[in-house]
DNA sequence: CTGAAAGCGCTTACAG
DNA sequence: CTGAAAGCGCTTACAG
């Protein structure tokens, strides 16, 4: 049977709220100090959570709702969120939805049942339902790899990671390009990323460039760059992810399409496999990891009622590889 | 302000006792019924989860703690989970330990402190400390990817696939067969594994294997295969995971090796991946996803106090692709 | 079917 | 510095 701090308040010869008071580090004497020490190590007395919740009406617990599991991007924010949320003396909940997009409302409002002190928001796209909610629960709420006026945001800098990109291949004398994005409902990736992208390519005066869509799998993007391949034969595909790019060049070898010399191939995340790939894939990087250590700090502080900056806007970095050719 | 089952019970005009056994499913009139379900959906109302926990004593969530957020293996399993969990009204909760053992003790003490009806441990060894803790804290635990005598777990049938895979490569006519594996300090996969390949390869008289060792990164499996590679010309490389056996085939492919005619390179898991990489990887599949979801309802059937077979061992797959030669 | 009361294990003013 | 008491929001016997 687990200890109280009855228990350990009465074997101590003390009364409880001493005890909880030496818990909570408040002033107690030297002796007593010694005498609850003791007995608690002792007895190995861990206090009851629920109880101290119950009391404090608040946890040490950020809830972060993610999309999904799978994902190079996620994971590696999770464990940047996590590394930093340790040192905070925060635990880290997760609620994975699938992205379904009512599992994300439901996590949202599951999470302030539970008191969670804070939560942290990846989600593609942020609807009224999601706002009503965070609205409705009075907790905190950080949005990661979205912007938001109405929400304190951490993204990476979409626009920038394109109009790299397009300056580069351009550089690199492409001139017959195509760009395979994802929908527009991804406002970072659908929107920003395609719009930086198209900046770069607008100041090229003789560059054409056709825009597809397909989604963030890799064995649609093989589909759809068969589909693409069969009408067209741009000099580049640069495709909106990296998953994407390397289902364009599964595809490729698949017909004997030689890259980077017939056909150059980049993408965007800097995700460790594709440095392991063959050939390399040219690809902007994005700092997940520290995006989410970042936003440990940041959701902690806004926990605080510290101020935290509106919008936080992570650089990316152009990677060159082997994918991308210069003609 | 949140309201509380006395708030509700005085505008239902009726004892709290009662809106309590209304909300646990207990008889009420239907009289009353219709009262308070009125004023709940009026106000929004929902118990509070400490108070519940604080005096139920516990909880409907299940820990999961996982030595690694960035693995395929890892993040399938925790997807059927969660999947199935969410069927069987529990939520999980993700304790990441960055495969660090002294972690992996405190999460599970951790997850007993809040009072979790049950946990399921991916762990590639169970060392005493782990044994001491499992038994400290009086919850029903669930092993998954390895097997303990002590404990109910549930695994892949890593024999069986060393096994098959011996057996494939030595029917193709492999004979000089290098086998790259890790630590034994990993039962599943440093010994389980690497045994049903030996009895495979036991069974062919002319063959010759040696093995190596690497860790489960694939950038230190690009270096221990160069250095193999320096050495030796197998006709063959096995890897004890995919990972390892992409790091390999990069290698070769730096050293412009090309496989599989000049080298074939196989490995185990059946990650995504490997179905889009050239050549596609020969491998043994795991259902990772398929043993997260039978996971859950193994530990929910411990925590009804069900029984449940010890030992479960899952089925693997032998799927032969493009990266091992017939010579 | 319904309600009053006790209690789960803490914390928090308030006296002393 | 220390302790008695009230209370957090529920659930659970126990009467009625």
């Amino acid at each position: 049977m687990n200890k109280t701090i009855s228990d350990i308040a009465q074997m101590a010869g003390v009364a409880k709220s001493t005890v909880s008071r030496f818990l909570n580090g408040g002033s107690v004497s030297e002796d007593t100090r010694q005498k609850i020490e003791h007995i608690i190590k002792q007895y190995n007395y861990v206090p009851n959570t629920f109880a101290q919740s119950l009391k404090a009406k608040k946890t040490s617990i950020i809830g972060t709702v993610v999309p999904r599991l799978d994902s190079y991007a996620t994971s590696q924010t999770l464990i940047g969120i996590d590394e930093e949320l340790r040192g905070l003396q925060y635990q880290m909940l997760i609620a994975n939805t699938s992205q379904d997009m009512q599992r994300e409302i439901d996590a949202i409002y599951d999470f302030a049942r539970q008191k969670v002190s804070g939560i942290i928001l990846l989600a593609a796209e942020i609807t009224d339902a999601h706002l009503k909610a965070i609205e409705d629960i009075q907790i905190p709420v950080l949005l990661v790899g979205q912007q938001h006026e109405l929400l304190h945001s951490l993204i990476h800098n979409d626009e920038q990671a394109g109009y790299l990109m397009g300056e580069y291949v351009v550089e690199q004398g492409h001139r017959e390009i195509v760009y395979l994005g994802v929908s527009e409902k991804d406002q970072a990736v659908g929107i920003h990323r395609k719009q930086g992208f198209k900046q770069a390519i607008d100041e090229c005066s003789d560059c054409t460039v056709r825009y597809y869509e397909t989604s963030f799998k890799m064995s649609e993007a093989v589909i759809t760059a068969a589909e693409i391949l069969e009408k067209n034969r741009p000099s580049l595909i640069v495709a909106a992810t990296d998953n994407i790019a390397m289902g364009v060049m599964k595809t490729a070898s698949f017909q004997k399409i030689s890259i980077p010399q017939q056909l150059s191939v980049a993408g965007f995340g800097g995700y460790d496999i594709t440095e392991m790939i063959h050939p390399t894939l040219t690809t902007v990087k994005y700092h997940y990891l520290q995006a989410g250590k970042l936003a440990a700090n940041h959701i902690s502080k806004l926990v605080k009622g510290e101020s935290v900056s509106q919008h936080t806007v992570m650089d990316v970095e152009l990677i060159l590889r082997e994918s991308v050719d210069k003609i």
